[in-house]
DNA sequence: TATCATCGTGCTAACGTTAGCACTGCTGGA
DNA sequence: TCCAGCAGTGCTAACGTTAGCACGATGATA
């Protein structure tokens, strides 16, 4: 590797003058730093930023921490990040914990070696202690997941409002046999999205729990499929659903496709996030849309500007996002009046 | 920032030691380490890795540079890779070039100042001169497409022979005016696809080209309805179509669904990619399928191995994955014999 | 008793870069 | 004529870690 120590030797000149030129010190003579160019760029010298980090300079890696990239919401925030990013001068890292609280502590291990700048983080459940230390050592900020001990820069969704409403649309509707599937009230997502669920029940008159609630692995396609098969069965099946993760409402649809259940018609269902695919899926499904884009472009610039500027303003900062039901042909009331469609 | 000096003075005994102690030479003595671990621990030390890559330790992170993380082939790519190299104490860093020359070259530059171990990297179509220079002083990867300035080490499809058989496919059942909408032949992906599409159609005795090939941007889902919109029309207007890049069958997809085209019985449809969704779509999308876990999982092993060893093995390396026809309902002879449905 | 290997530890230099200070000529004002 | 000021450059130290060498103490061997 190149460092500026050749280039100076190369030109008989010294280090300090190389490193001046470089960074287009005003002391230094436009005839040298043209020299000390020409020479860098033939010998294809490319600074080290580990020796500049050495020297007190910040690193200009930001890492996202994630459940599962292939999860399209987060791939999306990955996008939005590494657009805004990059602009700024950033890379971004990439870690995944697929919600394994030990996974994620040695990611934060390895990425506090790194000396990364900052950190966007999805927490799992329960960080680890060491993991909250690690953390609060670097800037950061949580997305979605929010645990408290984490400290209080958060931007996320309105959850609880979010699944009240699209219960509520179906309450509307008529339904009284309305189940629910999501993720685990242990995630504060879960606990959030479920308590949405019940307050639209209860202002519907309608008792909060009658076992329609379906709560796991909130990643998984295949438990998604599992649950929906479960719910179906018996005399007093429900007759709406409501969805809570994006991976739960793609195993649902799936199974619901291969099993032929007719929608609505059988069954109305609100789905969660705007998938590709969600829009031509049987009539249509009625969905959950999350503003993800913005979320993402907000938590960039938010973290961006925390780097540049010194720590001024590390006050608690929380950006809610509401999200919107978009309406399509997958929800009618549930007497089936409505054009009813095999899937 | 604690540093082993700071563990030092507070034992009173020399930064060597501590040094020593936390990577566990032999040297020293039991009673020793476990009090410096004690601590470290403590007081929250965590190694720098940029002073230890100063005394020319190499880096542990791995860089992917990917068109865009949204489209789910690279999401997959990126997650295998990740969990493949989480395993081996690696991190990813992730770059996404948007398929432009200039961001890429950004991108490099800022992966060598950073001093990234190795890259894998989904080229863009004419890579600029001082990104291969940069390139070559990194063990690097490419996957999917090949530029031949950055060297024989690749991961890859038979990108000629999917598209043939998925056009064979078509031609067997009685098709003649087909179709096939992919990426420009600048890149070398498109243009094996393109080759590929002919060779089906010369083998089936019709003329190699027809007027029915739309090539343009391989990663816009807009591009993708446009184009069907403009080969949908007219009288002469094709009864199959075959498709090149998972955006554009996205694309395809939603633009046929919504001006309910009716497939098979209109047109025959052959995507490329087996998204969530496809299996949904109208009468089930038949589509030629990519063994992306086994590419991302072999990428990762070479580079693996690549990056323990010295230097070694460095000689020619491709791995040429067939991928596979996933027959769904999509596909029908011309006619319409087969029950046809609107989506 | 003298010599020597062994164990545990300390000192120092080096990695590449940058910031502070020092130095050399030169110009212009007193 | 002398000195202040300035432009342009060089020297040196420092960042945190690690490897090479050196050192003192202990126990074993001749």
């Amino acid at each position: 590797m190149i460092t500026t120590r050749d280039i100076a030797e190369r030109l008989g000149i010294s280090v300090s003058t190389v490193g001046r030129a470089l960074s287009d010190d005003p002391r230094i003579s436009e005839e040298t730093k043209f020299r000390v160019r020409q020479a860098a760029s033939e010998m294809g010298y490319v600074g080290n930023r580990a020796a500049r980090m050495m020297r007190g300079a910040s690193s200009n890696v930001v890492a996202l921490v994630i459940p599962d990239i292939r999860n399209s919401f987060y791939s999306t925030i990955a996008h939005e990040l590494s657009k805004n990013m990059e602009a700024e001068g950033f890379q971004l890292m990439l870690s995944e914990t697929d919600d394994d609280r030990m996974v994620e502590l040695r990611h934060l291990r390895e990425l506090s070696a790194n000396r990364v700048a900052g950190v966007i983080i999805v927490p799992t459940a329960r960080p680890h202690a060491e993991s909250v230390k690690l953390l609060k050592a670097v800037p950061h900020l949580q997305l979605l997941r929010r645990h408290p001990s984490l400290g209080s820069q958060w931007f996320g969704v309105d959850d609880h409002e979010a699944l009240r409403r699209a219960t509520a649309h179906l309450v509307t509707l008529g339904h009284t046999r309305v189940a629910y599937l999501g993720g685990p009230t242990e995630l504060p997502t879960g606990a959030e999205r479920l308590r949405g669920f019940r307050s639209a029940l209860s202002e519907g008159g309608l008792p909060d729990d009658a076992g329609y609630t379906e709560l796991g692995p909130p990643s998984s396609v295949d438990h998604g499929r599992q649950a929906v098969r479960r719910l179906l069965k018996g005399p007093d099946a429900p007759t709406a659903l409501v969805l809570g993760s994006i991976q739960l409402t793609l195993g649902v649809l799936e199974e619901l496709s291969e099993q032929g259940v007719k929608v609505p018609g059988e069954l109305s269902v609100v789905g969660f996030g705007d998938e590709p695919g969600f829009s031509w899926w049987g009539p249509g499904l009625t969905t959950i849309g999350l503003p993800i884009q913005e979320m993402a472009t907000g938590c960039a610039l938010w973290l961006m500007r925390r780097l540049k500027t010194k720590p001024v303003n590390d006050g608690p900062y929380t950006s809610v996002s509401p999200g919107s039901l978009v309406l399509r042909g997958s929800t009618a009331p549930p007497d089936g009046r409505a054009p009813s469609r095999s899937v």
